[in-house]
DNA sequence: TAGGCCATCTGGTCCT
DNA sequence: AGGACCAGATGGCCTA
């Protein structure tokens, strides 16, 4: 930002800041450095009100005290602008509008969280006691949004682990895990380059740095980037490591993509594209099974409202004999999800199994 | 204990 | 002038 050209040319209202900040303010309800503690929003608000009438009678005081300024002839007239005096009522009305200025503030990530949350719930991996984290549920919203649109420009389905790829561009290797936990997934079983002994490739707090991958420096050498580690993955990477392996579906889905036109997966993502740590070295071939790490209570959740589009984007129309092979029920069982909810995620196992 | 995540405060900028 | 939006700073909480 630009705060650096106001340090060197502070206004009359930094300098009002520079006053404000003193011991009584900080005690106050605005005080400097925010701090997770929570503001009881109503005794602010009496607060502010309280505030607000005593601007009202302090400002005939404030208008006294200008006048005194404008008369005091005594000592020489300074040139550049009038600077105000500080006073009493003007230290309120400061306070004031920064409390109000606060307050709308609150609201106002308050509305971004709940959209937040409503974005959570549509995600495919959703969970009311461990919630994933703001950067992942974009990141998440994001994939998935890339997906389920590929999904409807190829009028294919796409086999699952081509999905849960594409759902697990860019993300923290956790949520990796989670995504792969939803859909049942064992991660290993559809990131490149894993190779058998692979902590000993690992490389020190997430730094990194494969050969022969593009790589992604890790916030831990980034400042300012979080949840590590994002590694590396290039797209065509790992495409073109696909092709001719056993997972031939994979083409289908994600040609002319990737490499060429259609929506844009816009690598690399931000952070990069990346998907390392247990995943990022030799592609390895498993069965695709459940043996994903059970700690993580995790399903997939489609949302209350938002399912029927979701039913008519698969086009299905319900649910899948077949998914039954996928023991869908196993899956749900964490929370409790309503039947509607499973009947979702049935349909959205049907659509890998379908093609 | 370090690091990640988060809520909050804050000041700057832009817009109405 | 005031509100919305944004990004930096700060400190609390939680977890590995």
């Amino acid at each position: 930002m630009t705060r650096s050209v106001r340090e060197e040319q502070p206004t009359t209202e930094c300098e009002e800041q520079q006053e404000l900040h003193s011991p009584e303010m900080e005690s106050g309800v605005g005080a400097g450095g925010g701090g997770g503690g929570g503001v009881d929003e109503e005794e602010e608000e009496d607060h502010l009100h309280h505030l607000e009438e005593e601007e009202e009678e302090d400002d005939e005081e404030d208008d006294e005290d200008d006048e005194e300024d404008e008369d005091g002839e005594n000592k020489p007239k300074r040139r550049g602008p009038k600077k105000k005096k500080m006073t009493k009522a003007r230290i309120q009305r400061f306070k004031v509008r920064r409390m109000k200025a606060n307050a709308r503030e609150r609201n106002r990530m308050h509305g971004l969280n709940d959209a937040l949350e409503s974005l959570r719930k549509v995600v495919p991996c959703y969970s009311k006691t461990q919630k994933l984290s703001k950067i992942e549920t974009l990141r998440l919203a994001k994939n998935y949004i890339w997906a389920l649109s590929e999904i409807l420009r190829s009028g294919k389905a796409p086999d699952l682990m081509s999905f849960v790829q594409a759902l697990c561009k860019g993300l923290s290797q956790p949520t990796t895990n989670l995504v792969a936990g939803c859909l049942q997934l064992n991660p290993r079983t559809f990131l490149p380059e894993q190779t058998p002994d692979l902590s000993a490739h690992l490389p020190p707090t997430g730094a990194a740095a494969y050969p022969g991958h593009f790589s992604y420096q890790s916030p831990g050498l980034t400042p300012g980037l979080p949840s590590p580690p994002y590694g590396s993955m290039d797209p065509s990477h790992i495409f073109h490591q696909v092709k001719g392996q056993p997972y031939g579906s994979l083409e289908p889905f994600f040609d002319g993509v990737m490499v060429s036109e259609g929506p844009s997966f816009d690598p690399p993502l931000s952070p990069p594209l990346s998907i390392n740590g247990n995943f990022s070295s030799s592609f390895k071939h498993e069965p695709v099974a459940a043996d994903y790490d059970k700690s993580f209570s995790f399903s997939v959740h489609y949302g209350g409202g938002g399912a029927p589009g979701h039913a008519a984007m698969y086009g299905n129309g319900g649910p899948n004999p077949r998914c039954g092979e996928l023991q869908v029920d196993g899956l749900m069982g964490f929370e409790g999800h309503s039947h509607h909810e499973r009947m979702m995620n049935a349909q959205l196992n049907a659509i890998f199994h379908d093609s």
